[in-house]
DNA sequence: GGAGTAGAGGATATTTTTGTCCTTAAATAA
DNA sequence: TTATTTAAGGACAAAAATATCCTCTACTCC
């Protein structure tokens, strides 16, 4: 609906990650599609344009894996949307008009620009870390019971 | 991004319809297609399922094509979003999961529900009609310039 | 160095969405 | 009735998203 699946998958698999790798422990790709429930080989399609781009970290041989640098910066949800759905992921027209615009709007343009504006500025402050201490406190989910 | 193109495309037919067919006129699928900027085969379907539906009417042989009942109900918006990509469009979880609610959140189900919430009542309050008039009074348009 | 492990990345497969084409059916008009 | 017009609908094609597989490379440990 919103975003891709591939979105989904990244936003999960770097909550997860957050969650579980602290003090330089990583996590294999198996162990991160069996925890937030996606199929492997995607998953590792994923996480490697994650680690491509220096969203996440990844090391290579026996008891490598992905992590997330605990002295980087926390990282914001829409940097993810950026990376997988492309940077203009929010300002798409409802209707598919490629200008629309205050000046020149298609009909549903005020309604939707009220959603998602305020939607995409919660994305661009919040952090995956916030995420992931709801998570850690019991207060969200990230797949089904 | 939030509707699929066949959704984005019968959303204007429908509008261009009301707009263009008061007092027995009709439209042809070429007709339709020009004016809202989309391919002709691929309108020709989503129109024959709208047709279906009883959402618009058609009529075939010469001087047939697609119109809208004047005496009809106001079309809700909404009507063609749950015919064209399917009633829970609109319930779907940001990140996927099969049930995500209240008690059962994913991280950002709040964020989402409190937007999604507000643009769904809109979306079911709202008619074609009334964006038709809007057009037609030159505060939105179908297609660009 | 060699064996084994784990991600990187290219090639390929499947599914869904989007789009096209062609024949049929119904209506109109001559 | 016949020709023409227009939608209906089935079959097909192309593109994009989703998913898998296999080989290569880098790393660790012995």
């Amino acid at each position: 609906m919103m975003f891709s699946k591939s979105c989904e998958y990244a936003i999960k698999a770097v909550i997860h990650l957050c969650m579980e790798t602290k003090y330089g422990s990583r996590l294999s790709i198996a162990q991160i599609s069996e925890a937030i429930d996606s199929p492997e080989p995607f998953t590792a399609k994923i996480l490697q344009t994650l680690a491509r781009h220096r969203i996440i970290s990844s090391a290579k041989g026996p008891g490598g894996g992905f992590y997330v640098e605990s002295k980087a910066e926390p990282i914001k949800v829409m940097e993810i949307i950026d990376l997988i759905d492309g940077k203009h992921a929010f300002e798409r027209c409802g209707l598919g008009l490629k200008e629309c615009n205050e000046d020149h709007p298609c009909p549903i343009h005020n309604e939707f620009k009220s959603y998602s504006s305020k939607l995409k500025r919660l994305l661009e402050t919040k952090t995956i870390q916030e995420f992931a201490s709801e998570i850690k406190a019991g207060k969200a989910f990230l797949v089904n019971a």
